[in-house]
DNA sequence: GTAACATTGCTGTCTAGACAGCTCTGGGAG
DNA sequence: CTCCCAGAGCTGTCTAGACAGCAATGTTAC
């Protein structure tokens, strides 16, 4: 909810601020289950309401998880280091974290290129381009949530063969680009939609980083464009100077 | 505030939705007030507090800003574009996109380099370093926020170079650095803290983008350590292959 | 032993009302 | 004419209570 600048002084945030130094201070543990809205309450000398619009903004600050019908309890998290560059893989990156990495096709269609697609494509918009549907996951916990764009009629038999070996890098291989490498990457912020905070098992609250990437051939020409939304409390972009 | 994903159904959502849907096809513009509390409570018929929470939760995505006391109004952006490279600088960024940079000194202090600031200009923990905070504006509005770190001993007057010249490149241009690179520069997001958002004048429920960057001179030797935190929703960054 | 059921404890939603605090405006005093 | 202040209109906080919905536990019937 709405967290004003004047919050300080009032009860909710007062509760707020406790049981952040609480648990900053490990009294629950993460992982382990907070006390109940009635309890806590009755510990406050406030209403169970008050109590709700504090813990309310710590599952908002990604410090507290809610299963309905449960408890509360502190959340627990590690962040992943992913490496931008002209070489950039998803699977490499993964692995060189010692993470397991995973990819699972949500869905895929044939559609005519958008002007944004079709200018980082460098075709012409309304051209028949592949819109992969790509869930990217690490040690199974979903990563990233995105769209793959290519050129159809380059790439007719896509589909096929990302199915086939189970990774991007492989399939463009098997349509004869054997090697790609990352021309341009823009990098933003935003709170996710319903659908990706889903399919990203994330808090609508907590915000997803969003690349829109362009990979070229070695001769230069755009191979693919991504469109790609990571969760953002899981994931960190390191850019090194080249 | 929370918001579970079996949301649909309920009033709240409900009127959250018919709301965004209102404001998509524009009927209140942007930049227009939305009808009070009570009188969108009259007219989806329920209480004004299940109004609070719809409307609450259009704030936290950003498509409504409330000023206490006067009402709500459909929120309006536009998002900067911010070249990460090799030759990173804030106020060529800012000229590029036509906007007029800003800089403002928060507060210095000469603090002992902590692990973190040590490893990053490669000089050993505890010695010395500027802990300069900076707010960065574009068109006089808040843009970033975050502390510049750099070796005491190497620049010891450069609070005043940079009050002088007012600006990063030209201070450290004084004391002797005349060109200087990104070495690397990490990205990340999270929801911004109490003093980042009242700084960054944004909501506690939009991101902000992080950044912590190394920056050398030509032979490759650090010069300034910089953590930054800027206003997601004002900004987005680029990383072109070099 | 096991499956179906009821109970208990918890979170989620909604209503109703009271009061505080902020912003703007209009009227009266000077 | 200007300044100040009261009031109107609005959002923010808190209380109180009711009921729905979910998850785990224990109990009963087979």
């Amino acid at each position: 909810m709405t967290e004003p600048l004047s919050a300080r002084g009032f009860a909710w945030h007062r509760i707020e601020q406790t049981l952040l130094a609480e648990i900053s201070a490990g009294s629950p543990q993460a992982g382990s289950r907070l006390p109940g809205e009635f309890d806590l309450a009755e510990r406050f000398g406030v209403n169970r309401h008050t109590v709700r619009r504090a813990v309310g903004t710590l599952v908002d600050r990604g410090v507290v998880r809610i299963e309905r019908g449960v408890g509360a309890f502190v959340a627990e998290r590690s962040v992943l280091d992913y490496a931008i560059g002209r070489r950039t893989r998803f699977r490499q990156n993964l692995t060189a974290a010692d993470r397991r990495p995973g990819r699972q096709v949500l869905g895929h269609r044939v559609v005519g290129a958008t002007v944004l697609v079709a200018k980082a494509l460098a075709v012409r918009a309304g051209l028949k381009v592949w819109d992969i549907h790509l869930l990217g996951l690490a040690d199974g916990q979903p990563l990233s949530v995105g769209s793959l764009y290519a050129p159809h009629r380059r790439f007719p038999h896509l589909m096929e063969h990302l199915v086939a070996s189970g990774g991007i890098t492989e399939a463009l291989s098997m349509a004869g680009v054997h090697d790609y490498t990352r021309r341009s990457t823009r990098v933003g912020a935003r709170l996710p939609t319903e659908t990706e905070a889903a399919l990203l098992q994330q808090s609508r609250s907590m915000p997803v980083l969003i690349t829109e990437s362009v990979d070229v051939d070695q001769s230069g020409r755009p191979v693919t464009y991504s469109h790609v939304a990571f969760a953002a409390e899981r994931i960190q972009f390191v850019v090194d100077a080249q």
